[in-house]
DNA sequence: TATAGTGTTATCGG
DNA sequence: ACCGATAACACTAT
């Protein structure tokens, strides 16, 4: 289930699998991940064209269109895969990363396809229908992307106001990409709690998180996923911290189920090293 | 069998 | 207007 990495997956699997084919057709009949348009938008907008360049941005997708065509917007939500079926019908392309339990070729729930004319087809695999596809994403909403924003913007998109730090990190406006698991893993890198509010972060704790969050969306790209950084595994009622051994201890931070180690990420601000 | 969940958005109440 | 909590989405994993 993707964040930033998952989704740089998923838009390779784009581009190196759907670039500068024809659209022969296109099934966008499922209005609730198709929106806000109606059946047969995004179908009328696509046919005839080819996608010349897939973007990401955070855990957003888009595509160019030929022909000044709209661009494609695309969103995994929660469950979204991006798949590439050959003429045949069988899958060549699901992406490098985790993939669940979901068996190659299990097309149930496909819930956007572009077939090119060829007979190929790129899909939106999503079980919980959680992801989008819409014409001309509003991108432009989005904080600076988490694997490249620079130290200063990424100080100031974190610090300031009262909401819990985690929070800042999750919200897409002020930085994008970052999820639940890469949040806990980038805390516990930093040695912060995920409550301590936004205004309460010094500029050496804004620092740290800055490293560990360049440290931590480097780590999963190049190792497989956010399922792979090194907290992840002990985010479990009997886990313990992989540093010092402690319990990990959890609640709800911005919403969102957190894990923490319950002696290193205790101190407020003020207190931390 | 029951519950929680790697995401986002809208809505409600303070 | 800001902020947080909650529900909704529909399926899977524990």
């Amino acid at each position: 289930m993707p964040e930033l990495p998952e989704v740089e997956s998923a838009r390779s699997v784009i581009e190196r699998g759907a670039l500068d084919r024809v659209i022969a057709d296109v099934d966008d009949t499922d209005s609730w991940v198709c929106r806000p348009h109606r059946a047969g938008d995004i179908r009328a907008a696509l046919v005839g064209r080819r996608l010349t360049v897939a973007h990401r941005r955070g855990k957003s997708m888009w595509c160019d269109t030929s022909g000044g065509g709209p661009v494609l917007g695309i969103h995994l939500g929660m469950s979204g895969k991006i798949v590439i079926a050959g003429v045949d019908g069988g899958e060549i392309d699901g992406g490098d990363y985790w993939e669940g339990r979901r068996v190659p070729g299990d097309y149930r729930w496909a819930r956007f396809t572009i077939t090119f004319d060829d007979g190929g087809r790129l899909m939106l695999v999503d079980p919980r229908r959680l992801g989008r596809v819409r014409l001309d994403p509003p991108v432009e909403a989005l904080g600076p992307d988490a694997a490249g924003i620079g130290q200063a913007a990424f100080v100031r998109a974190v610090t300031g106001g009262i909401t819990p730090v985690k929070g800042r990190l999750l919200d897409q406006h002020l930085v994008a990409g970052i999820g639940n698991l890469l949040a806990d893993q980038i805390l516990w890198q930093a040695k912060i709690n995920p409550a301590v509010p936004g205004d309460e972060i010094t500029s050496a704790e804004a620092r740290r998180l800055f490293r560990a969050t360049r440290d931590a969306v480097g780590a999963a790209l190049r190792d497989g996923g956010v399922h792979t950084l090194p907290i992840i595994a002990h985010r479990r009622a009997d886990g313990r911290c992989p540093r010092d051994g402690a319990p990990m201890v959890h609640g709800t931070v911005g919403g969102r189920t957190t894990w923490w180690c319950s002696r290193e990420q205790v101190t407020r601000s003020r207190d931390a090293a």
